[in-house]
DNA sequence: AACCGATGGTTCAAATAATGAACCGCACCT
DNA sequence: AGGTGCGGTTCATTATTTGAACCATCGGTT
């Protein structure tokens, strides 16, 4: 493990519940030693990804960070172009929908809209990491993947996020099939209770998922109807996401819902 | 110079103008062995900061740093809190804003907005690193920044960016003082020709200015009742912004214009 | 006021990782 | 065919990273 991998890794252990780090904390978390800690967060600060707060010292993401995602967003902008999507989505759809990109082992969500029509809604917080196997963006993205990743991923230890998450992976493997059949995944419950999560994947230029496009609703809520509306809704918006990151969807994904 | 701070660095060769990298370009940019640069890059591809693409494999910047932006966002909402107030500022000017954070010996703009109200505006793209001695955003900065700080920038050459940029530093001391008399920047074709810049900065829960908010116009519409109405919207959004962001002027920072 | 257990920060010999000149194969030009 | 530039690789040399122990300081407890 280099000394730059070592680095960036203390990065990860910033989370929304978990925004600020102390040296001590971080110390623990990434079982290295404290001085190595101290001089990589030197680095790091010096560089403008962290920064420190004044009363007690603790680390938290730097502006760096901001500039390098505006950065990234002026040449190949998915944010700006997700969040109107997302509102539209969330609009028509009357539910709380979320992008979210593939990244390691991981799932992050990006960004998400809430719709204004039910009182109850599933709530989501920004820059969540989450598993592939229990989410239906992680499906969508797995369902389009490098089979050699999918193996890596099913792999590892797959964590039971409720009594109804598929942890075994060839139940995972099937259902990925399925998802390839129809363009589109869902989960119920296999995340969090009572939630009904449809996904569609996200394109890049090379033909590969890189990402979801999610809508999350309360079970109860979830007729028939509701379904048809939803699925229709969001084949269109994934269309429209991928199209205007640049992206291109494979050729053998459908383009309607299979018969 | 540590490993990490160097590999780093080959982050800040990515550029709006310049958003793809080849590897033999980046070595020549850094001045770093191609086989460091190699390696350094192929660090930061692992943890996500950049990613190759499909077919000249040059470099361009990763999900990582849109999920870290993410990350930092939600707990400390600059970008999403000042899209709205630049939206206001533009409407109510008539002109381009925009929000930029002072970071190293550089300024890098983070977002902006424009008006639909005159066919000819200034017109911006986000993620420009630009200097403090000729922008009014950085002399905002600076003006209430640390004086050792100022004296680090000022004693750095100072570009002249027009033949109107101040470049002498007692002349631009003796402007940071008439700033802080009135708690607004203004510059004229220091920068850019034929572009009047007003700015004032942005305060960090420590007091310090951690950025500026400004309003940029053709010079040839800025007449003495127009830059009334742009120094009173600049000192009611700086206000607000400085405040949804959790931070606070400094006890000295004038509330309104000096008389 | 002495103690305790934290915290952030520092030291320096030993261990380890980074470095860079040269090299390879390849694609694209003349 | 020969030249040029590209991404990628090698390996002995070199310089950096590492970590146990240490220090100063803070806040709570006895």
């Amino acid at each position: 493990m280099g000394t730059v991998t070592k680095a960036l890794s203390l990065l990860n252990y910033f989370a929304p519940d978990r925004p600020e780090i102390g040296l001590s904390d971080l110390t623990r978390l990434s079982n290295m030693n404290k001085a190595t800690v101290y001089r990589l967060m030197g680095e790091l600060q010096a560089a403008g990804f962290v920064e420190q707060g004044e009363g007690d010292r603790a680390y938290r993401l730097g502006p760096q960070v901001l500039h390098l995602a505006a950065l990234r967003e002026a040449s190949t902008p998915i944010l700006s172009v997700s969040r109107r999507i997302l509102r539209e989505l969330s609009d028509e759809t009357g539910e709380t929908t979320h992008v979210s990109l593939g990244h390691g082992s991981w799932v992050q969500t990006l960004s998400h809209a809430y719709s204004p029509r039910h009182a109850t809604k599933v709530t989501m917080e920004d820059a969540q990491t989450v598993t592939y196997h229990a989410t239906s963006s992680g499906l969508a993205i797995l369902a389009y993947a490098d089979p050699q990743f999918v193996d890596s991923i099913l792999s590892q230890p797959l964590k039971s996020h409720t009594n109804l998450t598929l942890v075994d992976p060839d139940l995972i493997r099937s259902k990925l099939e399925q998802i390839r059949q129809t363009g589109l995944a869902d989960t119920l419950g296999s995340f969090e209770l009572e939630v009904h999560s449809h996904a569609v994947p996200i394109f890049g230029a090379d033909h590969r998922a890189i990402g979801a496009l999610a809508v999350a609703a309360p079970a109860a809520r979830m007729t028939a109807a509701q379904q048809d509306t939803i699925r229709a809704a969001l084949r269109r918006a994934g269309a429209a996401l991928t199209h205007r990151i640049g992206g291109r969807a494979p050729a053998d994904y459908p383009q309607s819902a299979a018969s």
